[in-house]
DNA sequence: TGCACCGATGTTTTT
DNA sequence: CATCGGTGCA
């Protein structure tokens, strides 16, 4: 029954072994950490402890996802009812239970970033306020940042310092705004990314009796990642494990890398004082990269003071040197990179799937997608916009909200004119006012009062009648029908399928597309045997935590990687590229300043060096397209921190390519390519997404082919316009009638 | 009220 | 360069 520890090494099983009480684990990179994990939790369960009574906290959902297979392999079954997920995905869990206790509907609405930087802007401009001082980005995030500390508004108003810097900075009303947007996310039954934790911490203060209640439950508590919890996080897992005291945490101080959302690297620093009867474990042996690459890495390191004591070594053989380059242009880097990935591949017989590409910042992907593309290298670019995030699915997922939470401000905004139903400025105006009176929300407002209020001409009463009716028997709906007939109500109902449907452009189509795959997911959610509940809140909130890169499927098996640093994290790819080494750039510009930040993005690097098993490549160049301008930069410090023994530099590489410009313009181009890469969370069918490799960007269709297409069936091909990735068809189906489509996207078979 | 156009402005990183 | 918000006209 235990002979699946037999492999570990003597380290990571003592610590697996270790149970009970309070330990920490301090674990090198690629040292075997989610192992020790996995075969905790399985040594656990055959151990005797119920799964319920076990809580697993990761960073992402597939992380998650990851190890409860892992464990049912070893286990079985039992495995599925682990507590395991994100600390945001497992207390919304928590908070749709506890709910009225602190004020909400199991129905609250979370809303995501963009909601919340839409609302703070919203109140800025109802403050008056001047919006080039107040910039609603930065002011939400340093809401963020009071949340994740604990300082709420009433304590900032006390707090003379922090009040005393905001009017030095001149921003006297940050407070105020802060104030409001807190309140009016609670009229709004909302709460954001950070209020799940914060919440969750009000849950468990207030209410002793459902501390107790979770504290019992949760009788074994492990955190992965532990360097990049935050306050809040902190104390929820101080709280919970307070009676058994059976909490391990696993991380890496030199891997924290989130400070700027809150992660507090003293989290780890402090856990022995903590907790003082903690007992330590190290996992210092990396089974992941080659010698050349742990010493590289570790010679980085060195550079921070601020670091736990670790010595990372390896049996693995030396390896390649890393291989830096430099080159003139972003242009020649993407082509560099592209080539070297096409010749590496070649001679040692590897997949696309044994290449990543890491950089920065998200902007920096253009380059390598045109030159993977131009050599015909499937690729898939992780992060980025989000499919949730596109405007087409927060549109439909808006209506949804308000179904189910008439306070949902954000949804409310969002829809009431749209599509356009001649409901303008002046008439939004006046329903804000007028709601405020009454205290209750816009919906609710024009629902009760609308008949009774004189302050709207008829017609304008009229279109907002029409709208609450409209509403409300969608509403009707959403009890007797699952979410996916709902939605497909909506869609109708609201107009903007016929809206999208309508739009000949290629944006058109690209969202009509971009919906039905959003109906595809809904199908499949309401499907699949594994989700429970099958609510619309349920549904929202598996959405609203969802994150792209949950989800991958078998079309992405064998593609080049390209991803922030920050997406990498716990990942591991054969050879990598780390792109973009500059100064600026990599370190930021915006983390030069203090020695604490300088130390996070050299603690970014390490994590970036150290994703790799075989192979770095780093390069940088002379001069860089940033806004449209070409910026003269310089090779990153960083690269000069690495001992000079593990590395091999190259001259200035040659131009590689000469046949086309550096810059393709935009119209020649096209639309941007990786724009509609991303893709839903896991438990979602999709049709066919466009990607690199796909389709009849190279095959060849011809007029009068016959071909077959998943969702229209049989049709004949009239005519081939545009070129490229915006060659559309106009295509007579036998069932469906003649359509225009856009061959990136279309699945199209040919049969004759 | 709706739409087309223009200029300003912004890029770290993400649950 | 790309998006967004604001402005001015129909």
């Amino acid at each position: 029954m235990e002979n699946f520890l037999k492999n570990l090494n003597k380290s990571q099983l003592e610590s697996t072994l270790q149970t009970d009480g309070p330990m920490i684990v301090i674990a090198g990179a690629g040292s075997g950490k989610t192992r020790v994990l996995t075969f905790k939790i399985a040594y656990l369960m055959t151990k005797g402890v119920d799964p319920f009574n076990i809580l697993s906290l990761t960073f992402t959902n597939k992380a998650a996802r990851e190890m409860k297979d892992r464990i049912g392999q070893i286990v079985g079954e039992e495995a599925r009812n682990l507590w395991m997920g994100t600390f945001h995905s497992v207390f919304a869990r928590i908070l749709r239970i506890e709910a009225h206790k602190i004020g909400y509907t199991s129905s609250f609405t979370i809303y995501d970033t963009d909601d919340s930087q839409k609302l703070v802007g919203r109140i800025i401009k109802e403050l008056n306020l001047d919006k080039d001082n107040y910039k609603h980005k930065q002011i939400f995030s340093r809401i963020s940042s009071m949340k994740n500390n604990f300082i709420s508004a009433e304590k900032y108003l006390h707090n003379d310092e922090l009040l005393l810097s905001d009017k030095i900075s001149n921003r006297p009303s940050f407070v105020q705004i802060y104030k409001e947007y807190v309140d009016r996310c609670f009229k709004a039954g909302a709460m954001d990314f950070d209020d799940l934790l914060l919440k969750t911490n009000e849950l468990l203060t207030k209410y002793p009796e459902t501390l107790a209640k979770y504290q019992n439950i949760f009788k074994y508590i492990l955190v992965d990642e532990y360097q990049d919890t935050n306050h809040s996080q902190y104390l929820i897992i101080r709280a919970l494990s307070d009676k058994f005291q059976n909490i391990c945490v696993v991380g890496d101080d030199a891997q924290s890398i989130y400070s700027f959302r809150g992660a507090n690297i003293n989290n780890i620093l402090n856990f022995q004082k903590d907790f003082p009867d903690a007992k330590l474990f190290r996992l210092e042996q990396n089974y992941r990269s080659t010698k050349n690459i742990v010493n590289a890495a570790n010679s980085i390191i060195e550079n921070n003071q601020k670091r736990l004591k670790k010595n990372v070594w390896t049996e693995n053989e030396s390896g390649e040197k890393i291989s830096v380059n430099k080159l003139l242009t972003d242009g020649e880097e993407g082509r560099f990179v592209a080539s070297s990935i096409f010749e590496t591949k070649m001679q040692n017989q590897l997949k696309n799937n044994d290449f990543a590409i890491l950089y920065r910042t998200n902007a920096q992907s253009r380059s390598f997608e045109d030159a993977l593309r131009k050599k015909n290298i499937p690729y898939r670019v992780y992060g980025g916009l989000s499919f949730y995030q596109r405007k087409e699915i927060k549109d439909v997922l808006a209506y949804l909200r308000l179904l189910i939470n008439e306070g949902d401000e954000q949804a409310f905004k969002r829809i009431i004119n749209f599509p356009a139903r001649g409901i303008g400025q002046t008439t939004l105006n006046k329903i804000t006012i007028e709601a405020k009176k009454h205290n209750v929300s816009d919906y609710i407002f024009i629902k009760q009062y609308i008949k009774s209020t004189e302050v709207f001409n008829n017609s304008t009463k009229s279109k907002l009648l029409d709208f609450v009716i409209m509403i409300e028997s969608l509403k009707v709906k959403t009890d007797s029908l699952n979410v996916f007939d709902v939605a497909k109500e909506v869609l109708r109902q609201s107009g903007l399928y016929s809206l999208y449907k309508n739009d000949e452009s290629l944006e058109g189509v690209n969202r009509i597309q971009n919906i039905e795959e959003l109906l595809n997911g809904i199908k499949d959610f309401v499907d699949n045997q594994e989700v429970e509940d099958k609510s619309v809140p349920s549904f929202l909130q598996n959405v609203a935590l969802a994150t792209d890169q949950d989800n991958d499927d078998d079309s992405d098996k064998n593609k080049v990687s390209l991803m922030t640093i920050h997406l990498a994290k716990g990942l591991e790819f054969p050879y990598v590229y780390i792109v973009g080494l500059e100064e600026n750039l990599f370190p930021s510009a915006m983390n030069l300043n203090s020695r604490n930040d300088l130390e996070e993005e050299r603690r970014l690097f390490y994590v970036a060096l150290t994703r790799a098993e075989k192979k770095v490549f780093l390069s940088y160049v002379l001069s860089r397209y940033r806004w449209g301008k070409l910026i003269d930069s310089e090779q990153s410090r960083f690269i000069n921190e690495i001992n000079e023994e593990f590395i091999q530099r190259n001259i200035i590489q040659k131009t590689i390519s000469k046949t086309y410009s550096d810059r393709p313009s935009f119209n020649k181009v096209g639309v941007r390519y990786n724009k509609v890469q991303s893709k839903p969370p896991k438990n979602f069918v999709r049709i066919k997404k466009p990607s690199s490799n796909s389709n009849l960007f190279n095959n060849k269709l011809n007029v009068g082919n016959i071909v077959l297409h998943e969702r229209f069936g049989r049709g004949k091909v009239l005519a081939i316009e545009g070129r490229a990735e915006n060659q559309k068809a106009e295509i007579q189906f036998e069932r469906v009638g003649s359509k225009k489509l856009l061959l990136r996207f279309s699945k199209l078979k040919v049969i004759a």
